[in-house]
DNA sequence: AATAATACAAAACAATGTGTTCTGTATAAA
DNA sequence: TTTATACAGAACACATTGTTTTGTATTATT
């Protein structure tokens, strides 16, 4: 990649990442982004079509690092009564990585215009869910699909909660909730 | 109230709710619902301040419905072991005034600007939650306001699925699968 | 029925933000 | 050194928002 091109994505990556966290996303001008990163405008329309698309970018970016280590183990194994408890350094190794963005997640997700992150991030989990959870045997005559969105949307507001605490409790303490919460007793 | 004031809310109303079945909130402009509703710009402001302040009044217009019975019984229970059956009567309540307005609920959720929507139904759930979640004995050292949310979510999210599925099921049968997500066994 | 109050339509308006297009310059790649 | 291209800066059309004004029609009041 061309070193100039490679300078602007960066400048205006940070602008949006520190606005993110003085106002809400829906709140956030383009031209508030240009000002900030001293990129014109022509130049960032060479880049992304709407701002819908730099959020995109960015959220992708984040989600690379986070759900590194997930993707690696991905199909390797299948859920089974106890097995599951062998996942929990991958449950750890996401909230560790969450709470290296600390800001960056805090910004995002006090903001409004969530819903394209939330998404993202929902796909990226129900990825991880839809290879662990397919023989997970409680919650009887619920449907399978069902179950699964049920533990993404459970990791999900477990994390809000994490996040609004301020990162009070340790990412082992978070993934033992998490746990707690999926496998009864 | 005067009956052109209560006219004009209703031809609001009317075309916002028919919008939103047509294409996302965001991409709802005011000049669209005067465009549809027949009505002048300037009465519209007199009304509601921003598109927002509109959404807001049509989601508690409908809550108000939803939530009747719930309201009703509040304060009265306390959650024991296997009392919380008989609060299903309640959640069937709610789950078939869903489905009552199936066609507001499908439009609303399907489309991006569900935040203030949703944060609503959060509230209203948030508020059921408390009151019959307070000796809720499963998940172990869960926080008990981090259980309550859990609930939430999960009653969120079988929601969408039934909307997603088409009310496919039953209101029984999908208050049978929140039932037993939240209890185990 | 007459009067007063007010909700309304219509139109014009400023203000803001979006997305496009152009020209010339600076910087990187070959 | 030459070629390619990413960039800044500016101007532009366009859509949308929210405000204001004037005159009219409808409702509530007496």
């Amino acid at each position: 990649m061309d070193k100039r091109e490679e300078k602007t994505l960066n400048k205006i990556h940070y602008s949006f990442t520190k606005l993110i966290n003085e106002k809400d996303y829906e709140n956030i001008t383009i031209q508030d982004i240009l000002d900030d990163s001293k990129v014109s405008r022509s130049t960032f329309y060479a880049h992304y079509k709407t701002k819908d698309e730099l959020l995109l970018s960015v959220t992708n970016h984040i989600f690379t690092h986070v759900f590194s280590k997930t993707l690696e183990e991905e199909k390797t194994h299948d859920f089974s009564k106890d097995a599951f408890y062998d996942y929990r350094h991958l449950i750890e190794h996401i909230f560790y990585h969450v709470r290296d963005e600390k800001e960056l997640f805090k910004g995002i997700l006090k903001s409004n215009g969530t819903q394209i992150f939330l998404d993202e991030f929902r796909k990226q989990l129900f990825r991880f869910a839809d290879s662990y959870f397919n023989n997970y045997p409680y919650r009887g005559n619920v449907p399978t699909d069902l179950k699964k969105h049920i533990a993404v949307e459970t990791f999900i507001v477990i994390l809000k909660y994490w996040i609004n605490n301020n990162f009070k409790e340790t990412p082992e303490e978070i993934s033992e909730y998490f746990i707690r919460a999926i496998i009864p007793e």
